[in-house]
DNA sequence: TCATCTGATTGACATATCTCAATATTTTCA
DNA sequence: TGAAAATATTGAGATATGTCAATCAGATGA
């Protein structure tokens, strides 16, 4: 099971950055000493929502769809998790629960860092401290931002958005096979799979992209932006 | 002109809390002698979404309104400001830049703190740092909470929930006046003014709530509540 | 290989919500 | 005070989106 380890790529990349880079050697190396690494099965339930919060997963490998839901059957699927992404962070510090739900797409395995380990590094660690706050933020950002494009986008820009997100974030290309289903897709969006559905195959008409059940190629990202900002 | 100060009830009313309170009496006097206060009258714009984030603002009278906004006219009211809140955080330590706009809703004074003020404090007290990242939390798990509302609840739920949040949080009363329009209780509401307007009336009839135009009454905040919930 | 199950697709229909225009009321301010 | 401007209210009609039920297609497993 690899360590967790400073990388030289994440000073810079928003959402993808990774905060352990900003740990002291001796903090690094005692979370690495102390946390446990646990593999979970395709759709199996990493986090539950209301449960106790009691420590903070690392992804190591997989992939993961971080959920939150009502008490009622709808939920919003916001984001999916890779590697070296933390998650499960919202309750730390205020009630201690969990906020989302996480369940793994495909085989993954995450570390568990015990939120104690980790307050013990924001009080020694003022740079660790600086690059939380900013992590926090960016969270806020993206999540003003979604607060808005889910309320007041159209089908075809909520929709829009979603792939291109997915080929930016996720994927980190315009051609990508995804584990998500349409209902995933709809609780990504906002609407539902029928409409999804529906959607996808204007766009297919339109040659804005290409897709069959898994696969989705974009061949109109100019467009498909357009879509996602007016829609 | 207030200055700064630690009060004893802070600690434990989530958003409400004053950050304040965990600053060294020393840095509290550094910060109360750099900082600047402002006089905004009614309507006037405070901070800009796009504009730069030079400073983090700090009510001590009147109240304001938060946006977001997008490249059309479209926007969301996402909460009001009352004395010793902070207000202009998120582009905080990522772009520097505003991610929201405020606007007075009455003559409302705040302070200007200095981002570098702030940043040393958080570089040179642990304490100060945890407690701003419960903060950002609470906000966080408020954003999730307000993205599920705002896209799954119906209307009815929508405006009873906005309504809610005034009694409840900004006026604690549940008989207030209000200096929000139609169009403001729209924008919090993610609808239409028209449609805030005809389901107040059907509040209003159903005895619900009474109400003309600036003064609310809550009569029967259990269904209210409900239809909150449920809407 | 077939039967079964799950998820995808399609279509018809219902409805929640918005749009727009007309009117009424309130506020502003000269 | 009265005219003008802004805001609130109402109604009719348009439409985006959801609901539900039927069918189809692919995956699974005996």
């Amino acid at each position: 099971m690899a360590n967790f380890s400073k990388t030289a790529d994440c000073k810079n990349c928003g959402l993808k950055m990774n905060l352990f880079c900003y740990m002291t050697d001796e903090q690094l190396s005692r979370l690495n000493k102390e946390r446990k690494e646990v593999t979970f099965q395709a759709n199996e339930t990493m986090i539950k929502q209301g449960g106790p919060l009691t420590h903070i997963l690392c992804l190591t490998s997989g992939m993961a769809k971080v959920y939150i839901e009502d008490d009622t059957d709808k939920r919003i699927l916001i984001g999916l998790v890779k590697p070296k992404q933390l998650i499960g962070g919202p309750g730390f510090l205020v009630d201690e629960r969990n906020h989302t739900t996480v369940t793994a797409l495909e085989e993954t395995k995450a570390c568990f860092i015990d939120v104690n380990d980790f307050k013990a590094v924001i009080k020694t660690n003022a740079e660790f401290s600086m690059e939380l706050v900013k992590y926090l933020n960016i969270r806020i950002i993206k999540y003003l931002d979604r607060i808005l494009s889910l309320t007041h986008k159209h089908m075809h820009g909520k929709l829009a958005e979603s792939l291109l997100y997915l080929a930016d974030d996720v994927y980190t290309s315009d051609k990508f096979e995804t584990l998500l289903n349409r209902q995933d897709l709809a609780d990504m969006s906002a609407m539902t799979k029928e409409s999804v559905i529906r959607i996808l195959k204007e766009f297919n008409e339109e040659g804005i992209i290409k897709s069959d059940i898994s696969h989705f190629e974009i061949l109109n990202k100019k467009l498909l932006r357009k879509i996602s900002q007016t829609g």
